[in-house]
This record gives C-alpha cells, structure tokens and sequence, in this order.
DNA sequence: CCAATAGTGTCTGTGAGACAGTATAAG
DNA sequence: CTTATACTGTCTCACAGACACTATTGG
C-alpha cells in the first residue's frame, strides 16, 4: 500500500528506487553495408553482396565467437538511441550513419551472465567512407540467405571463415504474416544474435520498396546499373530493367558525370534527388 | 582487464552480475478498439471511431492524470512479452487478444522516480468481447486527431472528460518519412504516453493497408459498411465503396446471414477469410 | 567484330479512382 | 413515396511486367 503523500515532490523525495528489480541493458546494432566482389572478365560487372559487420569475441561469455556490436546502456547518461549511436562511432569513427530502431529482445537466458535485455538497432552505411582501418577484431562478412515458409538459412562470409544459421518460422498469428522466430542452429553467433540479424534483413528489404533508404549504402555517385544491382542483393531477385528505372526515376538526378573503362557502353552516374 | 578464465562455466562462476548499472523496465500498452456512437435517426448508421483504453492513476507519481495500462517488468521470471500479455489479461479479463511490440522509450527523465525504460505493445481488441465491466478506473476515449507536416494534434474523449495534446514533428532524415516527436502540449497524460498513443496510431495505420490486423477489432460477424467505417475511422478519410470491396473482396467470406431494421436494404453478414 | 552493359520504346494486362446506376428495407 | 444504405457495372487512367530494340565502349 502506498503511503499518503500531499504532493508529488513529497511523494518523489521519500521514493525507493530500489522499489523494483533491475536488471541492465545493451544496444546491439546490425550495420548493413554493400560489397564489391571484383570479376577477372574485365567487361563484367564486379557482383555485389549485402555485407555485415561481426566483431570476434575476445572475452567470455561466448568467448571466440563472432557478435553483433554493442554495449552496455550507461543508465545514468544516455537514451539507447545515444548509446547506439556511440558504439556505433566507436566502430566506425564516422558520423552521420543512417540509424533506426529495430527491436527489443528479451528472453529470459539470453545472456548467460544475468538478465539482460537488449535493444537492436540497424544502421546503413557506404563502406567507402570508411577511412580508417576496422580494429583487428572486426570483420565484413557477406550475407546470403534463403527463405521458404518454414525456414531461414544464412550464411555469413567473410573470406576467412564461414557462419551458418538457421532460423525456425512458426506463424504467430493469422491476420498478418507475423511470425515466431526460434534459432534452429547456430555454433559461431553470440548471444541472439541470429534474431537480430534476420529482424534486421526483414525491416531492410521492407524499408526497401517504401522509402529512400537505399541510398544511405550507395557513394555520392552511382550508375543505375549498380543501383539495381543494391536492389537486387537485398531483395533476393533479378529486376527488369525499365520496371526499375521507372521506380527509381524520380528519386535520382543524372549528372553530368559518366562512368567508363567498362568495356562497354559508359553509363550515366546519378545522386540522390533529395525531397523537397 | 578482464581476469583469464579457462572456460565459460568458470568464467559465470565467478561474474558479478552488478559490473554494469543497473534499470528498471516497464511496458505499456495501447489498446485498441472501435466504439459505435447511436444514432437518433433510425436510418442512419451509428458513427464509428477508433477508442483507446485509459487508466486514472490514483497513486504517485502523475498523480490523478490518464495513462495507458502497463506497469513492471519481473525481471526474474518474465519476458516483456509476458509482462505486456500479463497486464493485457489484468486489464481485460480476455485471452487471444492481438499484441504487437511497439518501440522501446528510454528518455532520461520519462520516470521522475527514476530511470526507467519502457517498451510499448500495441493490442487490438473487439469491445464486444469484454463481458466483464472495467475497473473502476479504466476507461476508453475515442480518438480523433489531425496531422500536417508539423504537428499532430489529438483529442480523446471518454464522454466525460477531454484529454487533448500535441505533437511536433521534425523531419529527422531524408531518406525516410522518420520524423523525431516530441511533446508540445500535454497536461492530462503521464509520463510519455502522447508519443506512445502516437506511435501506436501510427502503426495501425500503416499495418491497416497490408495485413489484415483489422479484424481484431471486429466482431465474428459483420457488415462491409461497418468494416469500411473502421477503415474510414482510422485512416482518417472517406473510401469509395467499389474500391473498398475490391480491396477486401478476398479478405472476407459472404454468409447467409443478414442484417434488417435499418429502415434500408439489408445487409449480408460477412466473416474474416482466414488464409489458407 | 564481339561481349557486355546502358538505356529506350511500346504492348498488354491489372487494378485503382470515379461515377452512375439498381436494389430494398422501415416508416 | 422517401430516405438511407447495400451493392454492381463500367469507363478511364496509371503503372507494372515483359520483351525487343538501339547505343556504345575496350579489347
């Protein structure tokens, strides 16, 4: 029963904080990124990959394996979007990354430690404004990825070493299509971390077809060519190409710029046309 | 520095689970539902609007103001799911009831008791299935609210009582629709609830055009002109009848059922087409 | 010339917006 | 007969899918 205060400043003055249990929180983030596979034909276009960024583990728990990045919520100082956002710089030493919240992860033994809840974020980056080196630990892999009714099978690849995982689809619910997502195998990801990657590859491609997100992942200046090719890294399927440049169309302003030493036709480089 | 530890187990064996500080955490939840106002002409339909279910705090802090149900996470024994269905069922007295997870607020001073985060759920609800009354202090207000670029103005109202508040937008990046909200008036709802009904609004909205989450709300039977209301109601403008049965042709089975006494051509009673 | 990509024209079918029209109960 | 809703037919326009075609470079 709660005792009888006149006024809430008094009610505030006389509160435990210890009233409740706590338990404490981290952020991890899934940053996207778009690779560049070089071809040897040197007509062909270099094949691009949707890539994301794995730090190795160094210390327990879950020492050695590979994890999102993320950390710890200073309790004291900061909302989760400032903490996304400073490990985020943390990794990448670049500001102005594109940044959304994604989900909040809860189970019970998520964390081996104690009680941890954690929030995910997605962030959208060129890996060309990358100008410093990653820290040793970290690592670009390339995601590919099938998807039945059932099913979702990843694997990561980062030239080195390979991740696989698998992902068990129950439908939560009949009026949309959400549903219950279980990890069915998973040796080299910490943590949960298989959830939150393919939280993050449902909200990229979704995001994908509604908004301009795309472009946070593209340089300054693209050909359509590999802006198609972005789309359909991320989508999983091949466009026509009118149907795309229709749908493009008035997101994207021509420069003057052309791209050549192709060995073929050179193509036209856009930007972004920003909205009014 | 962390100590060097031979495995996993020894490492656990010896963490102190108090390294990092310390929260608590809450969820809240927004309830939907659809109201039906009586008409006093005989032919006319009753007017619908979307409500939302509202409780009077009778304790500190926020003392005597509206708030949506929530309260603390068990941090032993709960996920925040679990929480949310907890207090859903609390409040309810009903199971199988539509819930989504919302956004995570984590604000530093959204508690004056002291830092807290909360991760808002959304729920929809058919009112008619709610056979016992309320408590005392529940109550549903029925939504209308207007929105431009800058701001969102919103009303509830209870039949009784008025609860009006403001929202500002800035746009927070180019590439998406993402505006930051904040509060700009607001005297009657606790802690930051105006951005979680917002947020909430927001997502019905969106899912309203590409899952079928509207039938949560409604009832096993029901009329296309009744379903059209709710749509009207809650995307906020008027739709042309054939384009509305187009678009929910597939969506809903005809039964031999009928509805007179309107002083009109009966109506045929349809049920939710559950997908195959 | 060849291989590969760049870029365009256009046919076709689908589906949304719009509006007009018919149907039918209760008073 | 009036009023209000129920329900349907159909025209038009926009746009996505599909495919064929032209353009242009480096080797």
């Amino acid at each position: 029963m709660q005792k009888e205060y006149n006024s809430e400043e008094e009610f505030l003055k006389n509160y435990n904080p210890d009233e409740f249990e706590k338990l404490s929180m981290t952020t991890d983030i899934i940053i996207f990124s778009v690779s560049n596979k070089e071809q040897n034909n040197y007509r062909k276009l270099g094949e691009k990959s949707l890539s994301v960024l794995l730090v190795k583990r160094n210390d327990y728990p879950f020492k050695d394996m590979w994890c999102l990045p993320g950390g710890f919520l200073d309790v004291k100082n900061e909302t989760l979007d400032e903490a996304a956002s400073r490990i985020l710089t943390l990794e990448t030493n670049i500001h102005d990354i594109y940044i959304e919240q994604l989900y909040t992860f809860s189970d019970i033994n998520r964390d081996p430690r104690m009680r941890v809840v954690s929030t995910s974020y997605m962030a959208l980056i060129d890996k060309n404004r990358l100008k410093d080196k990653l820290s040793c630990n970290a690592s670009w892999f390339d995601i590919s990825y099938t998807e039945d009714d059932n099913n979702i099978d990843v694997v990561l690849n980062n030239g080195n070493e390979i991740i696989t995982f698998k992902i068990k689809k129950t439908l939560k619910e009949l009026t949309t299509d959400r549903y219950k997502y279980t990890i069915a195998a998973n040796d080299k990801l910490a943590f949960d971390h298989p959830l939150v990657i393919v939280s993050g590859l449902s909200r990229l491609k979704n995001k994908l077809e509604y908004t301009d997100i795309v472009f946070n992942m593209m340089p300054e200046y693209f050909t359509l060519g590999e802006l198609q090719q972005v789309y359909e890294v991320i989508l999983g399927k091949e466009l026509l190409d009118p149907a795309f440049r229709r749908i493009i169309a008035n997101k994207v302003v021509k420069t003057s710029k052309v791209q050549t030493g192709g060995g073929h036709r050179p193509s036209a480089l856009f930007k972004y046309k920003k909205k009014i």
